[in-house]
DNA sequence: GAATTATTTAGATTATATCTAATATGACAT
DNA sequence: ATGTCATATTAGATATAATCTAAATAATTC
């Protein structure tokens, strides 16, 4: 997503597109590896222009209520942020913790027997509440 | 469960059945609906025996490393604790953020095509990442 | 360009969690 | 029973994450 089109999207959320708040939503699209507001803010200060903490906590608060941002539920102190780009969830492996992106698929509302096979395969990892990694077989997995 | 049983489980996870202790996990039995440390701490404190904040959380710390309680993953500041009684994962609703207990099926490993209807039932509301209320059609559903 | 509104800022404050070091308790060998 | 050792508890200090405050700055509108 380039400069213009993350301006056009803040703007038709109704958020004007200052510096500081471009600043935030550019490294979301950019690192979807769900940072906690300490590390936007150290990352969005190592370039101009800066932005104080308050500010950063500010924009992602104006983020989220615009719906662009959300708040990913992890276990852990501090928050972490995700931006919305294409619409997926998130899946917590029981085992290692980890946050995964999971594909979001637009289930026709009353057709129980139509889920595709990539589907059921996903369904499978999310029952055992292991990813992906973990739930292969004992034998192929490195001992943590 | 009785108190004998919890005094049980708490030694065979090589922990001292202590009052403070005893306390924290009995209130987390009871209570399945993922109280924070501080709620914890208040409700322990409203009877005999008194237990401070500290011991709390270490108690909570080491009820989660023994593996007989674990934190729950939300958004928000505070964490999350729910007994590991019956073995179940956390869903959390898109739409109103609710934690949900979700049953937890032992998925046989390569049967793509053996899960049961019910389970194919909550398949649905996870895709869509809403909440069994949330995802109700629209006009049975209270405007938030 | 004056008035209005939105944004940013440093620093104070609140909320949550952990650490420290002193004390208390329980297990158990003698 | 008594002393010893490991474990648990405690109040208070500290650390970390988030929010609030009030003043300054920037953009927008009239």
């Amino acid at each position: 997503m380039d400069a213009e089109a993350i301006k056009q999207s803040l703007e038709n959320s109704g958020l004007r597109c200052t510096p500081q708040r471009y600043a935030v939503m550019a490294f979301l699209m950019e690192h979807n590896r769900h940072p906690t507001a300490a590390e936007i803010f150290e990352a969005v200060n190592r370039v101009d222009p800066r932005s104080s903490r308050a500010t950063t906590y500010n924009n992602l608060r104006d983020l989220v209520q615009a719906g662009l941002v959300r708040e990913v539920a992890v276990e852990g102190r501090a928050a972490r942020f995700d931006a919305k780009g294409i619409r997926h969830h998130h899946f917590i492996c029981d085992r290692c913790g980890n946050v995964e992106d999971m594909e979001w698929y637009d289930v026709p509302r009353p057709a129980s027997g139509s889920l595709g096979k990539r589907i059921l395969r996903e369904c499978e990892l999310i029952f055992r509440g292991l990813c992906k990694k973990c739930a292969l077989p004992r034998a192929s997995r490195k001992l943590s």
